[in-house]
DNA sequence: AAAACCTCCAACCGCCAAGCG
DNA sequence: TCGCTTGGCGGTTGGAGGTTT
């Protein structure tokens, strides 16, 4: 099998092996990136060791500058407004740490990992085990999302327990067979029922539940549809969302 | 004072999907 | 269609610095 870390961490030159250099980088590696970004711009991230003099691997360099050298990156202790934001956003889109950090300004998802797994991961879990215990969450829980991430398959039925149906009045109802979620009437006031059902017309459907998820997603994407659905236990509501997501937290807070 | 332990985060690793020849 | 390369992602780790014993 082709070794990606055997290519990475050797560079040929003139017939001899060079070994890349690792671990921390030093100010002057960090100036010959910024230079070089600055002057060629980001992308072609095989190219910027050489551009740049530098005896690093692109991986290293493509990190270096996201995580760190990067214009705009926030640093120091996370707000309590962020860490409120990261706890919605971890809910509605689950480890999608690049997601999420786009989500919240001048944080990377190094940066929103980091913070998550050393500050919320055990209160996240402490919620869950209660949850599993039968007591009640004050913030109520996630069912399902529609991923957004480039890395997951399109056709890939992520959700398959959340059905959705249109009823006589054209209002979403939305139902699971996995008893999380008993039906209720979704209302939206980002999804406007005409566009589902041109596109369920446009397709000879009856309903979205004849719709492939796949085909589901594709709606979304036009930038008119949901982004995510979320079960709030402590109001007896489903809400759906549309992108973008800052929008949906004012939404949802109301 | 120093050893042991803990916390945090920068950086690495391995995998996946897309693009290309 | 296939194999290689690249960009990008999430999981994990190592070590520096802080805290406790």
């Amino acid at each position: 099998m082709y070794n990606i870390t055997c290519m990475e961490n050797k560079r040929i030159r003139h017939g001899t092996s060079l070994v890349l250099r690792k671990g921390a980088w030093t100010a002057q590696e960090d100036k010959r990136l910024k230079n070089c970004i600055e002057k060629f711009g980001e992308g072609k991230w095989h190219l910027v060791p050489l551009k740049a003099g530098l005896n690093r691997c692109r991986k290293s360099c493509r990190l270096r500058w996201l995580n760190y050298l990067r214009p705009n990156i926030k640093r120091g202790a996370f707000e309590e407004d962020e860490v409120d934001l990261l706890l919605r956003l971890h809910k509605l889109l689950g480890n999608r740490w690049s997601l999420i950090a786009g989500r919240i300004p001048g944080r990377t998802a190094n940066d929103v990992k980091n913070y998550w797994n050393t500050h919320l991961k055990s209160r996240a879990k402490q919620q869950k085990e209660q949850l599993k215990d039968g007591e009640p969450s004050k913030h109520g829980m996630v069912t399902a999302i529609k991923p957004k991430s480039s890395t997951v398959p399109k056709t890939l039925n992520l959700y398959p327990q959340i059905t959705t149906n249109i009823n006589d009045t054209g209002n979403l109802i939305t139902s699971s067979n996995d008893g999380i979620v008993s039906p209720v009437l979704v209302s939206s006031p980002m999804m406007p029922n005409d566009k589902i059902n041109e596109y369920l017309e446009d397709r000879g459907k009856q309903s979205v539940d004849e719709v492939e998820w796949s085909s589901f997603s594709a709606l979304l994407e036009e930038g008119e549809g949901l982004d995510a659905v979320e079960y709030k236990d402590d109001h007896n509501m489903i809400s759906f969302f549309d992108i973008p997501i800052d929008d949906v937290f004012m939404w949802d807070l109301l």
